[in-house]
DNA sequence: ATAGTGACTATAG
DNA sequence: GCTATAGCCACTA
């Protein structure tokens, strides 16, 4: 059984749109917990191949690739540059592809 | 219950 | 820009 921190991260993550990223940050914060950015990063690593969650759209604060696995970062380097997202030694402009969460409080 | 860990964040140097 | 620390919270042993 999951918390519901965890399920409404899982929703958000879900409802990022294409060619947009959010940060840990952001989502723990809409999921109702500020403080659970890593709890953010462990729903990843549980729920990624079950939800089939977009990952790669999910980067740290300075809008970098967090991942340690050195592959995966390559990989979801790859993936955010097939939406058209430039990205720039692990790292995108978070000014231009932050999702704009205002959206996401109308559901 | 306690201790260790982590795909984080904020602050300090 | 970088590393180092401290704080946070959930999961695991």
């Amino acid at each position: 059984m999951q918390t519901k921190f965890t399920k409404n991260v899982i929703k958000i993550i879900q409802r990022i749109p294409k060619g947009r990223v959010l940060t840990y940050g952001r989502i723990s914060a809409l999921a109702g917990n500020p403080r659970g950015a890593r709890q953010v990063s462990r729903i990843l690593h549980s729920c990624t191949k079950k939800y089939s969650l977009p990952w790669h759209r999910v980067l740290n604060r300075n809008g970098k690739i967090a991942i340690k696995n050195p592959s995966g970062a390559e990989m979801q380097k790859e993936l955010l540059e097939k939406e058209g997202i430039v990205v720039e030694s692990y790292s995108v402009d978070l000014d231009v592809y932050l999702w704009d969460v205002e959206s996401f409080s109308e559901v």
